[in-house]
DNA sequence: CTGTTCAAATCGGTCATACCACTTATCCTG
DNA sequence: CAGGATAAGTGGTATGACCGATTTGAACAG
């Protein structure tokens, strides 16, 4: 681990611009960014860093929570704080997604599209980078789904691991994440649907189809071999969360993401 | 603004997994899915807004600080805490990506290659898409870089409006968003390149080719002509970034956003 | 000597209280 | 009636304390 005995941490200026919890902020994170700061590396106590940097325990934690927030700080009472480890695939929180699509609105409709515009540019460049033993994975896990047809949520998970393979074979972490924070908005209104999925036989094709394409190196056909395989899977999922009949209007709409079909 | 006397919050039970803090997050995050809670809104006093919910003043700020650091909430001293206002395109908070940019080392090439996959996504839509009003908007742009052949740091300005107003066009805000938040960081880098920046008349075509990509409905050719304008500026920014002779190596490398070249 | 157990130290989570700085609205003054 | 002084309201910060989870290392049993 770093040490970080030595003296890198200084003393805030009261005379400054903006609050003094948004200069701990800055501090912490050009820490990060000047590489004082790696990945797994534990920060000194809280009484002891808020002491470093001249400011109070409780103004430290503001600091500490924000960047807890947007995912790069971690702690663990008992243990301490650590800076994110940066194992597998970085993961951007997707929870102001989620908040900002109540806040604004977001229809589904949006959200598919985005998704299906990003999968779309991952299944290219995965056509053109894709390992062998990337292509293997996504062959298993299409076999998976095959396998899976009359166990709805297994066949989900299959499909899921598949796409991620796809996303990471696109050797792009920042779409890979992007995809990731959109994805997880919508899985959580298809875990509730895949239980009366009927056409699980259509979809595991379609992600064979995509498979090919990636194995042939032809970024064309990815591309449009994802692209049909969205637009189906949107079409299944609005048919399936067709407006109950007689449903009391009320504030909640009971998907519980936000979106509005 | 919405009534906020009613007993629409309630205590938390003091048993239950987690944290209290995350309890708080959870009871204003469903406020928000509920409705309850509106863009413009602005939340009760901390004091008795603690009181309701049944904790203490920090450890509702906490709840409040985790939420403002992902651009949900904003807190002004002296007048209130409010929720975020929606007009105009949301906007996602890219200092999470920047920071993970430099936990991850994220190379620029990655960067670039995500603007690229964006960018000719929202292109593609605009080309569906685009009103007149946005068309004419674009149009306007593109003559203002002509106009501003002499004057880089202008036509930075025209060309950063052309591509909002691109992205405005497709109609999806979510691809908007994600797009703004990795534009923004590449940005940075931008602006300080641009002042000897040379060939500003053939970028300048570039975007007169989207322009009319997109007025004539073709989102094909706006695909194309997006993408061969960003990878011409991509080569450009390498480069304009080659390493300058004898620069001393150090753990900062200068240009602040935590890329690798 | 090895492995287990348990207790003390460590550290984040929460609470209570007080004071400061800024904003807003009110009221007084000219 | 207009404008500035004033007071109330509200978020920001600081201090201090205690709690609970985690870690660690020493004491103990094998």
């Amino acid at each position: 681990m770093t040490d970080l005995n030595s003296d890198i941490f200084k003393h805030i200026d009261p005379e400054r611009r903006g609050t003094t919890s948004e200069e701990v902020i800055s501090q912490l994170r050009e820490m990060i960014h000047r590489g004082d700061l790696r990945p797994g590396d534990r920060l000194p106590p809280e009484r002891d860093l808020a002491k470093m940097l001249g400011v109070s325990r409780p103004t430290l934690r503001a600091g500490i929570r924000s960047l807890a927030a947007v995912g790069v700080l971690q702690s663990r009472q008992g243990a301490g704080t650590f800076v994110v480890k940066a194992d597998g695939p970085p993961s951007l929180d997707s929870s102001p997604l989620r908040l900002m699509a109540s806040l604004h609105g977001f229809t589904s409709a949006e959200m598919f599209e985005a998704r299906q515009a990003l999968e779309m540019a991952v299944a290219g460049l995965a056509a053109e980078r894709a390992t062998g033993d990337q292509m293997a994975t996504m062959a298993e896990e299409v076999a998976g789904m095959f396998a899976s047809l009359d166990d709805p949520e297994q066949f989900l998970v299959h499909d899921v691991r598949f796409h991620q393979t796809v996303a990471a074979a696109s050797g792009n972490r920042i779409l890979t994440s992007l995809m990731n924070m959109v994805a997880t908005i919508l899985f959580d209104t298809r875990i509730k649907t895949v239980k009366r999925a009927t056409d699980l036989k259509e979809s595991a094709e379609m992600h064979r189809h995509v498979y090919r394409a990636i194995r042939e190196h032809d970024p064309e056909a990815a591309r449009h071999a994802m692209s049909a395989h969205l637009s189906k899977a949107q079409r299944a999922w609005e048919s399936e969360v067709e407006v109950p009949e007689g449903s009391a209007p009320d504030n909640s709409n009971g998907n519980g993401n936000g979106l509005a079909p």
